[in-house]
DNA sequence: AGCAAAATCACCCAAAAGAATGACGACAAC
DNA sequence: GTTGTCGTCATTCTTTTGGGTGATTTTGCT
């Protein structure tokens, strides 16, 4: 910062003295109009130059970005797996709505069927899975791909 | 590309036109060196810091790649979330091993701990996180970056 | 030393989940 | 027409889970 501000005093005053100079050869010389013009554009361009460089230097950078994208975008539910494992349809359904968070009564109500009916497809899918609890079901149910 | 051909003519065109008629005024009005020489200077001032910014553009280009990590390979358990929650790490400790599929048994008998102790913390975390079963706090612990 | 948060454990009770068994209808395959 | 699978539902019983409350210990911080 410091040697900022002492560069551009060192320059303004080294072109202050240039103009002088220049404006008195100028006076002297009766014909360097465009030496005169020349040499001033010259020196603006030049401190243009640097100072556009000064500016846009300061945001010169190489974003890298690693954005996490979702592997496997958008899951695709696997009939051959499930079929694998000799689990129906319906009780990949039941599934995928207990690893929602659900409770069988929350199942039974959105699918229009008793809470004894889950309970057995839930059985089923268990025993299938070999889990013994419905928070291990939905574990293994995501290590053999049926769950997103 | 067509576009800045077209503004670069342009911009010269007015250029010496400018010049023209102020050389002619010099001419004609015996003393305006400085007007000709400051607007000669503020001219190329212009045009240099335009050509500065024109030149560093071109090598100038922030790179925004995105490397398609997988997203299984990382995962920071997320201490900032955590806390923004209000749960303690041994709570977290117990979420992660239910995520699992583990019993409160189990996790007792893993954590050495007694299963009224793994339940307490269990039931704090539940409420932490608003949910009402195991399986709900599995998925919301997901949803809120705490679980892979 | 003293406070506050965290961790530990116990007891009771209610609700949810799971295991086991049996049963019935629809439907497709043989 | 018999057989088998699938989906449906019920009943009974055990286990697991979750809620609520209170208490003690550990630990970190002032």
């Amino acid at each position: 910062m410091k040697r900022h501000v002492l560069l551009y005093g060192l320059i303004g005053g080294i072109l202050i003295a240039v103009l002088k100079w220049t404006e008195y050869r100028f006076l002297v010389i009766e014909h360097s109009i465009e030496i005169y013009g020349g040499l001033i554009a010259a020196t603006f361009a030049v401190l243009g130059i640097w100072l556009g460089l000064k500016l846009t230097n300061r945001q010169e950078r190489v974003v890298i970005k690693e954005v996490p994208v979702p592997t496997g975008g958008s899951f695709v539910p696997n009939d051959t797996k499930r079929e694998a494992l000799g689990i129906t349809p319906r009780e990949q359904e039941i599934l995928e709505l207990i690893s929602q968070g659900l409770s069988n009564r929350e199942i039974a109500g959105k699918l229009f069927v008793s809470e004894n009916t889950v309970k057995t497809h839930s059985s089923r899918v268990f025993d299938k899975l070999g889990a013994k609890r419905r928070t291990q079901a939905v574990q293994l149910g995501k290590a053999f791909g049926l769950l997103p």
